[in-house]
DNA sequence: TTCAATATGTTGTATAAACGACAAATTTGA
DNA sequence: TCAAATTTGTCGTTTATACAACATATTGAA
């Protein structure tokens, strides 16, 4: 139940990381963003980089990570269930966030941050299911999690890609007669 | 010549603390900010504050020291003469400082702070008058100092207090001619 | 291409920071 | 005024971070 607390140099530590990168990444490319330039930035030894980190990739994906999950608000879904009024805020998470992103210089790793969308997506909505559907088998709610959560990704693209214009809760709200 | 560059945890660390306590004077009288208050923000241990700081005096102390420090552009003066530039920019330094704390609540510390910008003041003069007169006895070139650091002291409080009517630039100029 | 410079990861050892417990002082409010 | 709660300041032990040195990519300019 309860776990044994962090140790709290590491999370500031990881705060100092990501928030340097994340002041980075407005500055200029990913592919330009050295650790050198992240461990200076956030005032730590290079090697201690590393103590958290595997390389930048993984940076990238964790702080992604997380600005999408605040993105998203998962407290608001505890004992939620599938309905109209979840799916539009998480579609509306979606487009926040990328909307975010485009401040940022991440030109070149589109895919990886799909991924990593569709990722926290088929988390979220596998969360929602079980709370819906608790009696159902685990393989059933994992598939339709994972279909979920290509759904509501591809949507995203479709509307930016549309030209955005209808807002996007009208833009979902098409859609969800047809999922729930 | 080199001193033993001190760890850059220490500076990180002073830093945190700084910044927070910075942050906090913009929300809350000097009086109710607590070590505790100052630790969260800055996300360190309450013990580490008293590594490196006697109490919440010699914190108040330092800060303002290091940011009157950064206004005066220390740097600025190295192997400069007493010349009127010099007064001028220095004057302009104090006045900038004291307005940048109006916007602080450090109310029942008047005191304090002007003592810190006179130790400060009589420092920066002290060096600007080794370079001037590399030959004059330490004695006197010390008591001048520290009449220059109260009197330019003094004349941002009556400067403040006239209503600031004329810019400092013009205000201080006129008492110049009688200095150097 | 070549080669110098810079970036990446990895180690062992030294040190700053976290913890938690403590007594003492101060603040609060009943 | 008194008692409870909070804040202050200190100490010994554990742990995360700094450092410096290293081999190995990767980059970039001649």
């Amino acid at each position: 139940m309860t776990q044994p607390k962090t140790d709290p140099r590491i999370l500031r530590t990881r705060k100092l990381i990501m928030d340097s990168f994340m002041e980075l990444s407005g500055e200029k490319e990913f592919k330009d963003i050295t650790v050198k330039d992240i461990t200076t930035e956030a005032m730590i030894n290079r090697a201690t980089f590393y103590y958290h980190f595997e390389d930048i990739y993984d940076l990238l994906e964790k702080v992604l990570s997380e600005v999408l999950l605040v993105n998203l608000d998962c407290e608001f879904y505890k004992n939620e269930k599938l309905n109209e009024e979840v799916i539009v805020s998480i579609f509306m998470a979606i487009t926040n966030f990328q909307k975010s992103l485009s401040n940022r210089c991440h030109r070149g790793y589109e895919d990886t941050i799909a991924r990593i969308i569709r990722e926290q997506l088929e988390i979220v909505f596998y969360k929602l299911l079980c709370n819906q559907h608790p009696t159902k088998d685990e393989q059933s709610l994992k598939v339709t999690a994972v279909m979920l959560s290509w759904g509501i990704y591809g949507a995203s693209v479709e509307w930016r890609r549309s030209g955005k214009k209808v807002s996007p809760e009208e833009y979902i709200k098409l859609a969800i007669p047809f999922l729930i």
